[in-house]
DNA sequence: GTCGATGCAAAGAATTTGCAGGACC
DNA sequence: GGTCCTGCAAATTCTTTGCATCGAC
């Protein structure tokens, strides 16, 4: 078993989330929606990043079939909320996932050189030294985001 | 007086790391020529961050015109070796720099979200804390790239 | 002389946008 | 019914690639 398994990092709970976006986009005045509706669902359901093509290929796989554009539309309206965080890992597409506005179930990413996997972690002794870091700089530090990379376990056993 | 200039990052002699992406260039097997020195060239004087066009632009400008498609591959190239490190962030172009393969100087960016000004900053408390942290996890933890954002100096006495 | 390096133009990809039609309130 | 939302296709933008030519060794 993976230390990333056994130290499973804490995501929202689908229905938190889903609660959370839903409201947050009435709050700002859009209208619901069912194609929005349909990324929201899968946004919440997923465990790791996709980009705005596998989201779109997935939501027509399971027969709800949201364009592209849209997706995008509606991946830019959560990003604005906070509800969606954008990672952009070299020339690849980029890849979202939701996230908590408030900053619950903050953590960041490990992408193994090999494969591609994304792995999210957490880590307070990580986020203590960035607190402290952003108290020493005179800029108003808002987001931070930490990539490691490297081989994953799986890549690792494979060798 | 910013502190971002108080705490001036160290950054690599033009001469030290141009001599190295020369001789790692050769060493790997490939010729010299003159708009590969010419970007080497650039990137050694260069403090800050720039992109595959600013490159190509600014050696017009100083009259060593190299053509963008050569700009990409030398970065490629060089970032193979890791004398380069190239940044993505957000959907704008990527952003290069140079970098020592033995990570002296090894540091990472601040970014303004309102005038996108790019800074480096090293911390030797998020580098214990990285640390740390790689070696609990069983990945192969290689590179890691810390980005943070919020509003810098200059756009808070602007306001 | 051979083979890598270069420029140009074309190809590819990801993302954004214009616009006509459909859905929500 | 007025707007916002969608999809499609076209446009944009960044990056890569094919190919003929030039330059380094």
């Amino acid at each position: 078993m993976s230390q990333a398994s056994r130290h499973a990092v804490p995501s929202p709970s689908a229905e938190a989330w889903t609660e959370a976006a839903t409201a947050a986009l009435r709050d700002a005045g859009h209208r619901s929606s069912k194609r929005r509706e349909a990324v929201i669902s899968l946004l919440a359901r997923q465990r790791c990043v996709l980009s705005a093509r596998e989201i779109s290929d997935a939501l027509r796989a399971e027969g709800n079939p949201v364009g592209i554009a849209t997706v995008y539309r509606t991946l830019e309206l959560l990003g604005e909320l906070r509800l969606v965080q954008r990672l952009q890992m070299g020339t690849e597409p980029a890849l979202y996932e939701a996230a908590m506005p408030s900053g619950e179930h903050h953590h960041h990413h490990f992408v193994c050189d090999r494969c591609g996997a994304v792995t999210p972690f957490d880590d307070a002794g990580l986020e203590r030294a960035i607190a402290r870091l952003a108290a020493k700089l005179d800029y108003a530090v808002g987001e931070h985001e930490v990539v490691l990379r490297g081989g994953c376990a799986d890549c690792a056993e494979a060798r």
